[in-house]
DNA sequence: GAGGCAAACTCGTATAGACGAGTAGGTGGG
DNA sequence: CCCACCTACTCGTCTATACGAGTTTGCCTC
């Protein structure tokens, strides 16, 4: 039985002066590109591929740990090497805080999520009074202490992002803010009937390797980075009201912007 | 001489079930977040590394290829393993494409690095007919063939972004939008005298990582996403104009958007 | 037939050793 | 004084081996 579809993998170059263990990724992504694998498809064995190319396996686990840092495939212990799925992604819209979208009764996530026919869910909530970090008090305008409401959002199960809100305590004390359930339409509606009418929100987004608690957070594989994301909202009168500091895993979602050509 | 910093990093835990080398990561990664070693610095030599912890050098090496796939560290061949500096990141603002920003004459990469200091250079002009691709095809309205436009952005003789503009042949052909230089205010100046008076661009994002042409393109570390930003200019009349196809080192941007409350 | 168990397969972790190749510093000769 | 070379040190690549742990399969027993 030809474990190695035929065909799917070639013969090293010896006189090549890339490494052996690079050559082995080459084929294997090229493979995987052409199609040869699909997603989902499991990858030849290590040992299977050990004796195509007649290396050692560290050779061969070298290889397919490259691939692995690429996001191209995931391991699992007992069964094999994948090709990692792309998952479907969220898109993400400018006017996804528009106020029409707050008439209804629902969080943003969860409409969005109902409309692409996902199960949503909301976790890890979590809401604290705080001393804010450098960064969060100069976005916010300098408060001494914040209100801070951490959540983790899930879709069928699987964790896409996590976020943090802060909020002035003079603004958010006292008020549904601080409850776990802001109630519809979410912390802004709220904000608005505290007579913080918003303007306009800027957003800041970078993308980066996650830390070791992101990738437990989000049960990242290997090879996907996570898209950070901090938006500072404003009211009419040019003040921070709330900064939100998200991350998401970045095979999850696309950002979509609309500017304008003025 | 006490190669390692005493009390840099500590000893291993055998009756952990945590594997010895994401100890070892463990401890290095604390010690740099902690700032025991700073930017730029270099790390204990692997050999050091194996005779204080008494491991194999194998062992050592997983350890700093974890550190090396977060992106906390690179190693440079015969000099050893070094905290990776976080390069000065450009921010790139929502309005980078205002019609005011094109009254001068010069590109607005050309404008924003001036203003920061740094020296920009354009690389690898490339300027052909193409059939597009399905997904630059759908973007454009479906053209048979477009005019591409291929260039790479370097800031300070290092590679930051590298795009491409795809315009329907029957808009660019011809004019100077085909010529190696687009002239004052780029091509969007150019769209607009031509007629094509611009509306609203929409841009989607994604984060990734790279591919290996965009590793040698772009000399990415190794734990370095990219950012992937897809443009599309519309003209008054609802048309698309214009498709870029951007891919930016993600350690160099951070994006800023401004978005309207309504 | 159902359950349990063992074998065979998968990847994960770790050791020990070898050689290659790039870098930096010192030492000697011109 | 400067250059060339040698040496010591760095990381890069590769082999061979061993054991552990999770998964799947199939057989054997009841």
């Amino acid at each position: 039985m030809p474990a190695i579809p035929s065909g799917a993998l070639g013969a090293l170059d010896p006189t090549s002066d890339r490494a052996v263990f690079r050559q082995i990724a080459d084929q294997l992504r090229d493979a995987i590109d052409k199609g040869r694998f699909s997603e989902g498809d499991k990858l030849p064995s290590e040992t299977e591929l050990v004796e195509h190319y007649g290396v050692s396996r560290m050779t061969v686990r070298n290889s397919l740990s490259v691939l692995q840092g690429e996001g191209l495939v995931f391991s699992e212990h007992g069964k094999g090497v994948f090709v990692r799925p792309r998952p479907p992604v969220r898109r993400l819209a400018s006017d996804r805080f528009a106020r029409r979208h707050r008439e209804q009764g629902k969080s943003a996530f969860t409409v969005e999520a109902d409309a692409a026919g996902s199960h949503p869910t909301v976790d890890s909530l979590e809401i604290k009074e705080e001393r804010p970090t450098q960064d969060i008090a100069t976005r916010l305008g300098g408060p001494r202490r914040v209100l801070a409401r951490h959540r983790r959002y899930l879709l069928d199960g699987r964790p896409v992002e996590f976020a943090t809100s802060y909020l002035p305590l003079d603004i958010a004390r006292g008020t549904q803010i601080a409850e776990p359930n802001p109630g519809p339409g979410g912390i802004y509606a709220r904000l608005e009937e505290l007579g913080h009418r918003l303007d306009h929100f800027e957003e800041e987004i970078r993308a980066r390797m996650p830390a070791p608690h992101e990738v437990r957070s989000l049960r990242l594989a290997a090879g996907v980075p996570v898209i950070h994301l901090i938006r500072t909202a404003y009211d009419t009168e040019g003040r921070a009201v709330e900064v939100c500091d998200t991350v998401m895993a970045a095979d999850a979602y696309v950002l979509a912007y609309q500017l304008p050509a003025t």
